[in-house]
DNA sequence: TAAGATAGTAATCGATTACTATCTTATGCG
DNA sequence: CGCATAAGATAGTAATCGATTACTATCTTA
């Protein structure tokens, strides 16, 4: 919650909006973000929003793209450096879930928009996003393979598939539970069941 | 859709309401799903739909009993009779898939509703639902501990969540993509890995 | 320090929402 | 057949939504 309601530079404005959509997603449905909420956040008037953005639909892209460039730059940070295939899928699950508990509306926005039936500017964003998350684990996966740390005849497209469904199962879990601080317990746990699925037979 | 609006008995035109409203989830998102258009879709004015739910919240309700009845229900035929636990979750898992191709709008609600931040009865009801599922797979965890066929140090809160987890990644990828028949393609890949990974080593 | 550029305010717009009051018609039962 | 009543149509309501307007405050810079 912003305090003095000074004059800001736009980029600066609108950075600001996007934190403020990425906090109050966290306690509120996405639909129900309103220009109005958004704008009473921020200490600032509702129509000054549209002073920096052109609709409400930009709102949306600017935050989607925010989300995209952190989580992606955070599970390659996670990830860097670590010989072991398995063991850097390990710290990008982790991370990703991290993320996730330091910003439980993330999932809800971005599970709003995927059920969009229209292909808006924010969808696909998201979209891309998971496109990206995708040849990341794809490398990995290969490389787990000719390493000998994963089975060979692994489903890689499979295995890409269920290790998002295992964070967004935790997720939702989560979200039934009103506990982001449960999926810290549990997301150990699930990988372990996951890596034991895709991993070589020992 | 209906063509002739002819007066129905009210537990009809209610039966016919929850219907239209799984229809309409399965085109576009729940959160836009107004009366008008539930009206619309079954050729009766907005005002009529007032005569047989309280409030649109009491639509909501009874639409996810609906779906609750359904796929507990199928879920259960599914598992029915199987004496290999494994073999009754995979036949779980399809069936579940199989509803949900049936019924797209169905995952879409339930993430609707799941997300929301205020108690609705919906929610508790999609709640009373994933628990009740929950406490099935934990008996069949059980019971494949028992015989042989799952891994005796198996963590099941954490398999249950999987299995669950795995259901909603395979479901998001789909919405993704736009695609619900690309679900019955990468059901059968998905589980073979989660099989694999809650199964005991042979 | 004058002047243009930028940022924000307050009021209001038309459209849409869930919901309701009143009138009309269909249906089933004696 | 007659008629009570359940079901639906019509025509509203108040509230809220995103967006736009005319105007003002603040910042920057020549």
């Amino acid at each position: 919650m912003e305090t003095r309601p000074r004059n800001l530079p736009a980029d600066e404005r609108r950075a600001v909006t996007v934190e403020s959509v990425v906090a109050l997603a966290g306690t509120r449905n996405p639909s129900e973000i309103t220009t109005a909420a958004i704008a009473k956040h921020m200490n600032l008037t509702q129509g000054a929003l549209f002073r920096h953005f052109p609709n409400k639909e930009a709102i949306w892209q600017a935050v989607m793209e925010w989300v995209s460039e952190r989580l992606l730059s955070r599970i390659d940070r996670a990830a860097k450096g670590i010989e072991s295939p398995l063991a850097a899928m390990e710290a990008m699950f982790m991370s990703h879930i991290e993320f996730v508990t330091g910003h439980p509306g993330v999932p809800r926005m971005m599970f709003g928009e995927l059920q969009r039936a229209e292909s808006t500017p924010a969808k696909r964003v998201v979209q891309t996003l998971i496109q990206r998350y995708g040849e990341r684990l794809d490398r990995l996966l290969e490389r787990g393979k000719t390493s000998g740390e994963l089975s060979p005849s692994l489903d890689n497209e499979a295995a890409a598939t269920l290790f998002i469904g295992t964070i967004q199962g935790l997720v939702m879990q989560a979200l039934l539970a009103g506990d982001v601080e449960r999926m810290r317990r549990d997301a150990p746990r699930a990988f372990a069941i996951y890596r034991r699925g895709i991993g070589s037979t020992r």
